[in-house]
DNA sequence: GACAAATATTATAGAAATTTAATATGTCAA
DNA sequence: TTGACATATTAAATTTCTATAATATTTGTC
């Protein structure tokens, strides 16, 4: 079981602080996950590394969304990239998100969808 | 120690499941936090319930753009409000903020802000 | 080297989100 | 009921995000 850091409520006075550029950075990483296809594209590498052509096959998005939306993700730290030959193998650089994947999961797909 | 439930990896399936709306709506869900100031919002409520005119000279942040932050919280469910008297005093209404909260206080405020 | 495969990059048009300003609504107190 | 306070709503301008198409780059094979 992951555990999630117990919440000092005092600290968090660190996000309202109007000098830091906590929010601002957050804010920038949960948008990077905040998209339906992002989001697919996350869930599909939880297992393994995944090439880019399986992931378009997949999901069934184009080559050049499934490359935007990979780059943006390694930009911002969650998926990193290895190549192998032509292809080229993404696979999940930041643990943080699988736990904000199992959340949402826990939220979207477990409670309501039976 | 709040838990993160244990990600049945194959579960995961329903993520990438073509007709699940669940990737869309936990995108959804995403963007409504996915936001500087509304996580700032969002870190002045962890206590306790804040009004309109606090979380306004609190943050800095214009009466229009508290108030339309506000509704946009309120309509993904994760605030509520309360009138009293002239003013209304918002609160968390959807725990899983918290713990998402709690993760990004870790990544981003705990750890590098030394 | 020429070609094909796999992926990345660029450009751009369209959609969505944000900001700001202005106006409207609801509540209290005199 | 009038005026002031607190908040919400609307509208318009700007910025950011996304999708699509076209082109470029890298790699392997012949």
């Amino acid at each position: 079981m992951t555990q999630i850091p117990q919440l000092d409520i005092k600290d968090l006075t660190v996000f309202t602080d109007d000098t830091s550029e906590a929010p601002a950075q957050a804010a920038q990483f949960l948008k990077s996950l905040a998209h339906r296809d992002r989001l697919k594209l996350l869930c599909s590498l939880v297992e393994n590394e995944v090439s880019v052509s399986e992931l378009e096959e997949k999901l069934g998005i184009s080559q050049s969304a499934v490359s935007q939306h990979l780059l943006k993700l390694k930009t911002e730290g969650v998926l990193k990239s290895r190549r192998d030959g032509r292809q080229i193998f993404y696979s999940i650089a930041d643990p943080l998100v699988l736990d904000i994947v199992s959340l949402l999961y826990a939220r979207f797909c477990a409670a309501g969808d039976t």
